[in-house]
DNA sequence: TTGTATGCGTTATCAG
DNA sequence: CTGATAACGCATACAA
């Protein structure tokens, strides 16, 4: 019956053990390190002496300062884990992420990229081997600073940190471009987009040549070229985040007037495009007869009925699963590469040739 | 122009600076510590030397081996993060715990409750302060042993742990019964439940009383026993996962059969709910009207339509501070509080009296 | 206000 | 196969 509030006299350590068993503390440790042979004799006493005093094992921040790490990455997300998990990419990106980390049996610590009410930021104190940054933008740009400043060895995920960085990247530009292609080949000519926010002030609405000169977000300046390089003049409409709300929001904004009304929308995520489907029928018009209407992610959007969305399907596991292999690299000592990786077109059922 | 490359030839220590500035360790260590004062002129020459070396700050390995502490938090989560982040309720959870731990400045360290193909369980290494377990069911009890035996501070989340470990909970018994007492009072008598997974097997299908004796997972069990307080012989269809397309597997499974018909369905989820009318709709039946679905949890769930979810709304952030608190309660050596949060019932569209 | 001394608990090296 | 020794980098009590 031990009572967990029981005051702990004092944690046995290795040395405790060894004296216990009457070997060295060098012993003791090779015992439970296992990196040189002991005579089984041996072990046993030591692992009987170490059952006895209730010992659980090295402590791991004893290890972590003598072998040099901590076995931990950290990855650093933008504001409230709310935020940041809302989009759905997220989560199969962290799976693949604790996956490609797996060989180094290190773990996930979740950081925010909060102003942090006057604190020193976590980043800067925190016991990890490596970061992985998410989306380089704005706040991120500081996190990565520390991180130099550290001399950790950092990954970017969907962002540019520049000066031999190694980064995983989408073909965002290329993929708009494809989906504008696709539409384009349906023979679409006023055509409208629903871009994901512009920098972290998340404003929504018309987005002006001079807004998009100050745009942040990458991905988002990316996606929208692409569908320029295929509609020069394409007038576009940014999101406060990436939602099924947002999405109506912004898809009523473009559906509003029926006299300039689009006969297709290339929304930036599926999230957006989900919105602007359910804009759309508010507003009576059918998908994809009367309007087409186009992702990007390739996640699986529920609440669209009986649409299957056409979409760019983003390889979101790999995304995460790259990152963990070049900070498995970076920290085996070789030399990272920066991966570019390519999304696949997904046709559904909500685009069509317009029919007007 | 520095490569990231550069083959740092030693990262310069508190010694260094120390020694560069002419002063002594303890003095630098003070500077960056703040923790005594210290005059002007001498903070001065340690940042400039640190700065000149570029120091960034004590390694945060030898700072936690020093102090006892890393600041890191864990948090075990069953199976892949896609598993885990798959109920929706996990997020808001997780941001409320990120929020509880703030006043410690700790991050919070994701950890798979996996089989490991083999290897040493990664919480049995973690450079961690304290472990908040989640839904303390089969594999997890694994884990606990681990936690136990390195003599860590543990709060479980919806689980029990037993033997003075503190937990949160949530009354779903009770929760669960006035849902179903709101059913009786709208005048149901067929009424059936579609309950999440009973165990980590995940099987589908009519829950026997065999089933139910073996069932590993309190939430399903609590649930089911306050509708069955209300209902004695509800019957019963465990789903897979607590996701609309279980939802839909079950609502099927439950109204396929015209004679057999329930007039009332309690699902154990929002998610679960929103499958059901779904279903239902499918079969050509009107909710609220041919039947009245009710949810668990509270979440916004895309997806339904115009239909607002009767539901019981359960305070997911509120869950996760309250296990952060009592990390925060037990690193700071006070003794620890087990708590229980109440669930509120709110009514939605998708409940009404019976038409037949 | 600053310096001195000590130990936090391990693990790598190397000699026996 | 085992043991002595020396760091790992820092923070605190205490003395100056």
């Amino acid at each position: 019956m031990t009572s967990s509030s029981a005051p702990a006299p004092r944690r046995a350590t290795l040395a405790d053990v060894a004296h216990a068993a009457g070997v060295s503390t060098s012993t003791a440790s090779v015992v439970f390190s296992g990196r040189t042979r002991v005579s089984d004799a041996t072990r046993e006493r030591v692992l009987a002496a170490a059952a006895d005093l209730g010992y659980a094992g090295p402590d791991p921040r004893a290890a972590s300062l003598r072998l040099g790490r901590s076995g931990i990455v950290a990855v650093v997300l933008e504001g409230h884990l709310r935020t940041a998990f809302l989009d759905p990419v997220t989560i199969p990106m962290m799976d693949g992420l604790t996956d490609g980390l797996a060989s180094l049996g290190a773990g996930v610590l979740l950081l925010r990229d909060e102003p942090g009410e006057g604190e020193v930021p976590a980043l800067a104190t925190a016991p990890v081997d490596a970061v992985v940054l998410i989306g380089c933008s704005g706040r991120t740009r500081a996190s990565l600073e520390i991180v130099r400043a550290r001399g950790l060895p950092v990954v970017v995920i969907e962002g540019d940190a520049g000066e031999g960085i190694p980064q995983i990247t989408l073909d965002n530009r290329e993929a708009a471009a494809e989906m504008a292609r696709h539409i384009q080949g349906l023979g679409h000519e006023r055509v409208a987009a629903v871009t994901l926010p512009l920098d972290s002030d998340r404003i929504r609405g018309r987005v002006t040549d001079e807004r998009l000169g100050r745009a942040t977000i990458d991905v988002t300046i990316e996606r929208l070229a692409g569908a320029r390089d295929v509609y020069p003049d394409l007038p576009a409409v940014s999101a406060g985040s990436s939602s099924i709300d947002d999405g109506v929001i912004a898809g009523r904004a473009l559906l509003s007037d029926p006299a300039a009304r689009p006969t297709a929308i290339l929304a930036q995520s599926d999230l957006l495009a989900a919105g602007v489907i359910r804009a759309a029928e508010d507003l009576g018009l059918r998908v994809p007869d009367d309007l087409s209407v186009a992702g990007f992610d390739g996640i699986r959007v529920d609440g669209i009925g009986p649409h299957m969305l056409t979409t760019m399907v983003q390889p979101a596991v790999e995304k995460g699963r790259a990152a963990g292999e070049q900070v498995a690299r970076m920290l085996r000592g070789e030399s990272p590469e920066s991966m570019h990786l390519t999304c696949r077109f997904r046709a559904g059922t909500t685009t069509a040739a317009p029919t007007i």
